[in-house]
DNA sequence: GTCACGATTGGAAGCGTTTCCAAAAAGCCT
DNA sequence: AGGCTTTTTGGAAACGCTTCCAATCGTGAC
């Protein structure tokens, strides 16, 4: 930058008007600057930047496993918008680890990250909320409720598991299960809230011990599945109330040895290759994750401009599309 | 940091030494300023150590399109390996396009980025190939072979296509489709050479006009897979080269109203969710992305360490699981 | 007690920007 | 032309660290 001074014939302070969008620079100057700057292919360093506006051009994304589909589908939307700003992306899996998520909350902010957008594991844990809610650096939660004081996107899992059940129970079904991850979550508490309005609109009650939250991993839902449909009094429908837990009830179900859908219905809580291509088809409730992600980004973006904005939650709708995983309760 | 100097009573200069590992300091005088390190809660700005060290602790990986479940695997596991050295990672899709590639290839540079894993969309095109391999920040090509001067870490396609290959000529298949992507790009190349070597290790010859490469996307697969199903000779039996092929290969069998495998046996080039409960469950070449995605890391630690050190390259193996969807050739 | 040498220490310089302030230049009005 | 205001400009200070050099301290040998 000095060279560029120099090779201008002006001060160093010039040089960065110019760079810096120019305010308050005549023409001529301009126009010398800018020839130097492009004779000596001159960059501004952007670390050199960040040292002195504590601005670093970058966001930081935490969720469970970024592995799952759904949740890289969003991250990629998130740093396509965010790339178009100029801001770059860092990802991070924190396995379901609240302490491994406050430290990197922690890290995050040190490194002077611009936003972070998380899926935190836990809305109870005292430290996690505490350590959002006072973040210095902005924070958009995905699809979660807590702590309140901070910017959220957020998916109607509740409309799209009560129409989804809805349908179910006007199929005939009545012995629905309900798989999801741990409670405490919101999307948890959203789909089961969903599940039992589908219920209350009909004038039923479901049956409590089908109501299966506890983990997303397969091995949970497995055993859970397999469990449920060995029992006495099988389910005739599941939903599987969770983004990557088909797979693990289309091995249950195989493995007990039933078909989809005669012996039992199937709802999926997210879409997936699997379920559009499996056979037979299998019925989800489905919402747009890349249009998620983009508003994210734009949610961070629109913070950086002005932090002290009131607070935003947006809230992306959902749809049932049935397939051929859901007929008539058998009698 | 000034203020720690001052609570311990010592120059700054002494400060940095006791926290960047404290080589030629006294033991009281090094345990004096842990202690006001401790109280004072004083943690190094990593962005003003940058500017000093010219190092980000950070990695970048630039891939085709992240959002595709093997990469975002890949991903997964590079990240969790540079995390324990407590290197971030951020992430680009590069959609195919070389001077997308190229232009972020400089922005990471200019960002001080100390490393890049690349998935290159081209081993041809000469402004790419010239700015990874002059590049001043380490790269390490992701299943890519040019440029060769720098380091790699590869799959060993060409083993798992001729065992795959070998398979269904075995069963009795002579006309076996090939699809993949653009050639031009190793694994391409890789999967063709195996196909090749499968045939004339029977002393067969391959059918040309079933080696259908062009592109990796779903409407080309789909496109491609019926025109040649509708064709007058069909293939008996379809290798679909390309780790999110399968879906459409899938889709396109059951639009033209073929069965798997009784119609028509079908080999996925990467193993999925989809491929493994499928109906009927579908064979694959596989490897461990996990393993790929940790070495990688370990690539770019190593060059942080040593940037002169001998160009590495390492081979993962693969290996090809049958499952249903192989069966005989149809009469 | 003196000297030499190695181990420690303090503090200034510098990394590449932005920003602020004062000074110079340019307009404008009478 | 002189006195104003406004615009433009140069350059120092600061951001928070590392590193280097010179200075100080301590130790053992003579």
């Amino acid at each position: 930058m000095k060279d560029v001074a120099e090779e201008a014939g002006v001060g160093v302070g010039t040089v960065s008007r110019v760079v810096n969008g120019g305010t308050n620079v005549s023409l001529k100057t301009r126009e010398r600057v800018e020839a130097a700057i492009r004779r000596l292919n001159f960059n501004p360093d952007p670390i050199a930047q960040s040292m002195r506006s504590g601005q670093t051009k970058m966001f930081a994304c935490i969720v469970r496993d970024f592995s799952v589909p759904i949740l890289s589908m969003f991250v990629n939307a998130m740093q396509d918008t965010a790339d178009v700003s100029g801001f770059g992306l860092q990802v991070a899996s924190s396995y379901h680890d609240t302490d491994r998520e406050i430290v990197m909350l922690e890290r995050l902010a040190r490194r002077r990250i611009d936003g972070i957008v998380i899926a935190s594991s836990s809305e109870t844990d005292e430290g996690l909320l505490e350590t959002i809610s006072s973040s210095e650096v902005p924070i958009v939660l995905l699809d979660r409720d807590k702590p309140d004081n901070v910017d959220a996107v957020l998916i109607d899992h509740r409309a799209g598991v009560r129409t989804a059940v809805q349908r179910l129970l006007d199929l005939g079904h009545r012995r629905i299960a309900m798989l999801s991850g741990q409670k405490g979550v919101r999307p948890v508490r959203e789909r089961v809230a969903g599940y039992r309005e589908a219920f209350s609109s009909r004038g039923l009650e479901p049956a409590e011990e089908l109501i299966r939250c506890g983990s997303f991993t397969p091995d949970f839902v497995y055993s859970e599945t397999a469990q449920m449909l060995r029992s006495e009094a099988r389910p005739t429908a599941i939903y599987a109330g969770g983004t990557a837990m088909l797979a693990a009830v289309l091995r249950a179900i195989r493995d007990v040895g039933l078909r989809v859908p005669q012996d039992v219905s199937v709802v999926a809580g997210a879409d997936s290759e699997l379920a559009l291509l499996h056979t037979p088809t299998i019925s989800v409730v489905r919402w747009q994750h890349d249009q998620l992600g983009a508003a994210a980004a734009r949610f961070l973006l629109s913070r950086v401009e002005n932090r002290k904005a009131p607070v935003q939650k947006m809230i992306f709708p959902t749809e049932f599309i049935q397939r051929e995983s859901c007929g008539p309760a058998p009698s």
